[in-house]
DNA sequence: TATTATAAACTAACGCCGTTAGTTTGTCAA
DNA sequence: TTGACAAACTAACGGCGTTAGTTTATAATA
């Protein structure tokens, strides 16, 4: 047999879409060239291996997660515009489980390049922290600490760690965000002096 | 061939030396089989599969950082405790590499009974923010947090993602629990009120 | 001491995975 | 019409976890 009019865009955005709907872990080329209506071994000719896939769905994801941040903090600063990217985020990481899940797993492959990609999707979080008055390596350390936070947050809820208690998951997260931006104004404050 | 003198107990050890060497993403039953050596299907005289094997090693691994934490705070309070608990915790991230990384990973996979001893690799924590002067609800919603914050930031750490600047990761984690602790004294400062 | 039951080792195979080599086939250009 | 080439194929590999069925060493019994 010859051509199907496969090509390598089709084949990642099939793999996109498995990975949304089943999650990385029961992701299988197979399962992919089964929805392609295609044989595994004709992927290769598309794809170099299976990481080639992950690292150019890797980049949608990203994509898809800087362009979720982006809407949430437009035409906003300071706490509006952190409060809304935060839940943004919690808000990503709920509807798009899988996607989330899916970026977390490519960034522990460390794959040459994928880091620009994270930079860029981090770029929405920098805006907003650079309109705080704290200098740029304060903004650093803080930029670390938010996204410790915002990750964090979200790694236990989903390893069910929250469920050991009745309280409310989204007041724990008002409590985080506020411990956040209280040290971020006292850290203003004390900059005035 | 019969006996060899293997056992369950032998078996999980031989398991978590291999973990710890090589991570739980190069451990596989034929590399712990020879280690052992044995062959692959004599392993399943002693445990049901490979979740089995891990749930045990999990427990070990939980424990293993309960006691690291527990030695962290015993006999300190407050902030004190908090600190050296914090750095405890980075610490066996880092020396414990692989041991962390897998209890991160059986966490994942919920295997029933494991909260158990989620929870009581927690006690730790829980007593250190039982010694400062916050109600119930609030302390739960701080724990939640702090677990964030510690999880967090090793995450963002080992994904390589604070390579992207120069500042001293040290001194990011430093911010970060001085974060925590402000907003924990001031939630006591406004009780008293 | 000889026999037997049983648990613990074995071999061999399964189905799944990603991947590769070698073959056929369809299409486009000469 | 023919020839070249890319895109599909089939068949196989080695690795994984796992299972079924077989042999074997030991411990209990006669």
């Amino acid at each position: 047999m010859g051509r199907k009019g496969l090509n390598r865009e089709h084949i990642v955005k099939t793999a996109i879409k498995i990975i949304e709907e089943r999650g990385v872990m029961n992701f299988s080329l197979h399962l992919l060239a089964d929805e392609l209506g295609v044989k595994t071994a004709s992927l290769y000719n598309h794809i170099a291996n299976i990481n080639d896939l992950f690292y150019d769905a890797g980049i949608y994801a990203l994509k898809t997660l800087e362009n979720c941040l982006r809407d949430a903090v437009s035409s906003k600063e300071r706490d509006e515009a952190l409060r809304s990217l935060a839940y943004a985020y919690l808000d990503f990481a709920h509807e798009k489980r899988e996607l989330y899940d899916f970026i977390m797993y490519i960034r522990t492959q460390n794959h040459v390049g994928i880091d620009d990609f994270v930079t860029s999707a981090n770029i929405p979080i920098v805006e907003v922290l650079s309109s705080y008055d704290i200098d740029k390596t304060d903004l650093v350390h803080r930029h670390r600490l938010l996204r410790s936070i915002l990750h964090g947050f979200i790694t236990q809820e989903r390893s069910g760690f929250f469920k050991h208690s009745p309280e409310s998951i989204q007041k724990s997260y008002e409590v985080a965000i506020n411990c956040f931006l209280n040290d971020i104004h006292n850290a203003e404050n004390n900059r005035e002096e």
